[in-house]
DNA sequence: TGAAATTTAAACACTTTTCCTTAACCACCT
DNA sequence: AGGTGGTTAAGGAAAAGTGTTTAAATTTCA
């Protein structure tokens, strides 16, 4: 089968965009309309988009969602939050409070800005107390 | 659109392979045949590998192109030409040679006869010499 | 070895994706 | 207004993916 998601043109496209070249410079050199390249690499991020959902899933296999981490939330305020979440469902989170702001701010560091959580993060647990953010 | 890569179908089986049942009692349950089973089990596997694989693409943004493996090429000849031209650029190679070929082999087997190289691969450096192949 | 579980192959109808064009539209900026 | 960069809509043709079945092959393991 195909290996990723993305196709050849998707990729060609993403590493031109990545070097900063316009829609219509790219038009050009791999000879079709702008709105063409626009098309592809809408495609792109959007398959980009789906692989990480896909991810996503197979955390959510084994674990539950146990709450979500509001944008604009101070990141010191987190594990307060979702220890008593995890209280609630009967379940005892793995990491201490330290640990678990540095595994917060590691797995996912875009989502993070100093203090602030950027964009919202949904909180995963499992039977072991793991926990995953997606 | 659609959100992650894989279909219901696909999750419902997962979910109950998860639940540690066979092919067969997940087949009476959804109704169809063992072999379909299977089929979409394989499937799901499938689509949850080019789900990472499209990932990992995302790491070969921030890479340059360092050379083009030709197809027939000798696996074993191919350390030694990512070395010289990663000196050129004055890039040091992160792995060394047997490393650099089981990397070679395990992130892309599909792509390899033995020692020899089927289709032509590219490969891709970043600023740590951490390689890529695409 | 024998039975159960799993995998594979070929074929088919059906749906979705992809790439492409043309033409229009939006938001800036000077 | 005009230029630049980006997006959207409609439509079409080719390619790829999905769910199925049937039948045969393989693996697993008690």
């Amino acid at each position: 089968m195909k290996q990723g998601l993305l196709t050849d043109r998707q990729k060609e496209v993403l590493r031109y965009r990545k070097k900063g070249l316009t829609q219509q410079q790219i038009a050009e050199i791999i000879h079709t309309s702008k709105a063409n390249v626009c098309t592809i690499e809408k495609a792109a991020l959007e398959n980009i988009s789906r692989a990480r959902e896909t991810l996503e899933f197979l955390y959510t296999l084994d674990a539950v969602h146990l709450c979500t981490l509001q944008g604009g939330l101070d990141l010191l305020k987190a594990p307060e939050l979702i220890y008593s979440e995890a209280e609630k469902v009967g379940l005892k989170v793995k990491y201490d409070t330290i640990t678990l702001i540095n595994r917060l701010r590691d797995t996912n560091p875009d989502r993070f800005r100093g203090r602030q959580v950027r964009e919202d993060v949904e909180v995963y647990i499992n039977e072991d107390g793991d926990l995953y953010f997606g």
